[in-house]
DNA sequence: TACAATAATGTTAGCGCTAACATTATTGTA
DNA sequence: TACAATAATGTTAGCGCTAACATTATTGTA
């Protein structure tokens, strides 16, 4: 029969001072003299205690617990941002909930109260697919929530947003493609709802405008974010228009998927034809020619959510984290600088 | 000024019963008139209850929580394992703290240490980097764990262990390659404190033995499972031995980062140098030369991880789950059947 | 109608901590 | 030595629930 682990009670028992006197000592707060510091932690040892953080967070209505939620934890997009969570986390001695939401409104619904309910003391919540009514109805139950990649119309001082910038990102690099004298630029987009492929649009189309470079409709394609549907769609395109000199891809499997196409068709890369991809996967650095890509810190986006819902949580002092984040350029032969 | 969230009391008050009759009709729980029920949810939906699992977790001793602790979960295999238990947890009711070290076994004894703290009904700890001694001990804090991958030498009712055949898996693949007539097969192997590393070399040499193959031991290197470190560590070997024919990986990652390095050393792949890894991550099929791999079943491993915990809490029937998983032989390009 | 059986509801105490206030011990200074 | 200041320790009550037992209401049967 194994017996209940001990208590604070026990310890104070055992070491004859009171309750708080070992309080104080487990959580070094408040005058206790060395000596009792000492003895207590001597006893604390012996009877091998622990703290019930579930017992402390009642009484001081913190959990030191958080809820990070994901579409989905196997996109290596969301397990970098996973990672400079959770390593922060860990620096600043705090536990996160992951929970999937599978791109799935209702269960992120469900994951969200869940999360309330364990009494978390803020939310990471990336790439949210509610809609505005029921995001705010969601967040309500929130003291502190940071989004990522969602911005919500009415600021306030409990919901703070980080934004990635696709839209300067995809302009960059189409103005980039162009002072290399690109002619027939093609957009390998994304998912149609996604939130980030409209971006992309938006700033593609934006560049092609200040140049005043007529836009052609076929140009642009919607694919799934894999490399075999970069490269059957590339494919397709050179089929109808060998003309094409650049490739703005959503994301770098997109990019060596159109790659591959592309040395199918016997197109040199950079000299006949330059890509450029999104996000630096580790194969984009690997894989000869090197692909051309904008990329965010995601671990460093992941931390900084992390350490902005501490700050809310211990002071009200004004923050000064970025909260925007510009994509940095990462040029290799794909199309070089 | 935000008022504190409604409170169980508060509901009872309003409702005009007793907290045990709420608490029941929150819980659907004991025998309450259904005209009660419906007048205290009515309530309860008024004032906007939500109930508060601290507290409720202090009072059953339940925490409806577990943890998942695991290498690294930038790595797909245990983000894959990741996505297995958290969906189950969903469909349990459970949520899921997230805990990553890094392979480094102190962080590891850290993260489980505050895990218990957090008074989790249980964990699923994967690829435990610790000793036997170490473990033992850290594991004592729990009611309930599922090991991933690592097993203890004397077995116990509250500690469970989920082992993949790493051993036949290389021994498979060994023999493969030596049916098509291979001669120098290298391993690259994983971190040398890994449980899964050992099986695979084990099952490496077994396979040779058992073909009466000399092993010559610098046909065996220990690397981080990365690509970086397949590539770095592969090209170094052929610049020695240009002979090598064959290169058994630890982990899909080496296997692509090895592929890359015979690219660029002008090897042939497959008719020059065959590889095989293990993991099947995504990119494995994408990638073209296709890389054939050895796979487990992860996401349903993370799932049957995740409902041996619940049996466990909730009778002590006998589990009749799966407990040994056989590796998967997945043929591609870069060592066809 | 009488009363045992059961349904429905209520009361008490406690889960393991800490906030807030209260008391006692020790220090330093005039 | 006298006493205010501060250090050190203690006491009380409560965080928001539920287990366990207690009581009251309602049912069915002889």
């Amino acid at each position: 029969m194994k017996k209940n682990s001990p208590t604070l009670s026990d310890v104070a028992l055992k070491a004859g001072v009171s309750m708080m006197t070992v309080s104080r000592v487990i959580n070094n707060k408040g005058k206790v003299k060395p000596e009792t510091r000492e003895h207590v932690l001597k006893i604390a040892a012996e009877v091998g205690y622990r703290p019930n953080y579930i017992a402390r967070s009642l009484a001081t209505k913190r959990s030191t617990t958080i809820g990070l939620v994901v579409p989905d934890i196997t996109n290596p997009f969301f397990s970098e941002i996973a990672k400079g969570v959770e390593d922060e986390a860990y620096r600043l001695g705090y536990n996160v909930f992951l929970c999937n939401f599978d791109e799935n409104p209702e269960r992120e619904f469900d994951v969200l109260t869940s999360l309330a309910e364990k009494q978390v003391d803020g939310i990471v919540l990336c790439s949210s697919r509610q809609n505005n009514k029921q995001l705010y109805h969601s967040l309500g139950l929130f003291k502190h929530v940071v989004l990522i990649n969602r911005q919500l119309p009415a600021p306030s001082h409990t919901i703070q947003s980080l934004i990635l910038d696709d839209f300067n990102g995809a302009k960059l690099a189409v103005e980039h493609l162009l002072s290399h004298k690109r002619k027939r630029i093609v957009l390998l987009s994304g998912p149609k709802q996604s939130h980030s492929a409209f971006q992309k649009e938006k700033g593609y189309l934006a560049a092609l405008k200040k140049h005043n470079i007529a836009h052609d409709p076929e140009q642009i394609k919607h694919c799934s974010p894999t490399m075999i549907c970069g490269k059957d769609t590339m494919s397709m395109l050179l089929k109808n228009d060998p003309t094409i000199d650049a490739v703005l891809a959503f994301n770098d499997l997109l990019a060596i998927g159109a790659m591959l196409a592309c040395q199918e068709f016997g197109k040199i890369i950079p000299q006949e034809l330059e890509i450029i991809g999104f996000d630096d996967i580790p194969l984009s650095k690997l894989i000869i020619p090197g692909i051309t890509t904008l990329t965010y810190p995601k671990k460093e986006i992941g931390s900084i959510a992390m350490k902005i819902i501490y700050q809310m949580m211990d002071q009200d002092i004004s923050l000064d984290f970025p909260k925007t984040f510009a994509p940095q350029f990462i040029f290799r032969q794909s199309s070089p600088k």
